[in-house]
DNA sequence: GTAGTCGGTATCTAAAGGATACCATTGTGT
DNA sequence: ACACAATGGTATCCTTTAGATACCGACTAC
């Protein structure tokens, strides 16, 4: 049961909770997904996404870039153009993600009923 | 490459959507990871969590409830004893959060590295 | 010179998270 | 009777993060 890491998302202190927590950020899944189909611009991902406002997604994509999992390349062309696109590192978190984005497709209609249930009780 | 389900976590109104951003909320990763050994107390997980404010930890673990992923059951003790565990629902999410876990744990190193790299350009 | 494209930043408001103190219940010790 | 302790939270206040909206700088085409 006992991990043999020598990181532990359960130690207060150690690094490996905060890149857990920031791979829970609330549009990371999101953008990494997005990247999946190989290098997005900037206003393809705003597209893909939706919901997500500039800053919010610059903020997003910068902490990925400054984590190795994101690369970011600007093309000296009028007007500007800048890539992003996954690194090695950032590829073998898209395994994990996928299954994220599987369960929480697959268990939609389970938990909206499990809601109701909670709701109905009060 | 196109997802066959009838949800798409994509499509900006979907459900999943929100449920997959639930499942990447700041605590909800480490609250489930730390019920994977059966049903904890309150205070038991407030302790191998560490950092989590009561008020925090309260809501995160109503949130897990209403979705129906984990179970509160108060026992007519005193003083209270609550015991929070997880369904099957909650079970079902275990792996998923445990690739996470790992992922993050194995691959410190790597991102610490990418970090001072980014830092060092300014 | 006017308008359009792209990739953002600036500014302000709203929501979420964090720190700290406190409460209700009841058993026990004195 | 009285204070005290344990558990599982709330209440209050403050800070940080996210969201909405407007705008900018570089350049090009018209």
């Amino acid at each position: 049961m006992d991990s043999h890491e020598p990181f532990d998302v359960f130690m207060q202190e150690c690094p490996s909770r905060e890149i857990m927590q920031r791979l829970g950020d609330k549009w990371t899944p999101l953008v990494l997904l997005a990247l999946a189909g190989g290098p997005q611009r900037f206003s393809a991902l705003r597209e893909r996404i939706g919901a997500v406002t500039p800053k919010v997604l610059t903020n997003t994509l910068r902490n990925l870039e400054r984590d190795g999992l994101v690369q970011r390349t600007v093309f000296a062309q009028v007007p500007v153009r800048v890539d992003y696109e996954l690194t090695d590192l950032g590829q073998g978190i898209l395994e994990p993600m996928e299954i994220l984005r599987l369960w929480s497709e697959e268990h939609v209609p389970k938990v909206l009923a499990a809601r109701e249930r909670f709701d109905a009780r009060g």
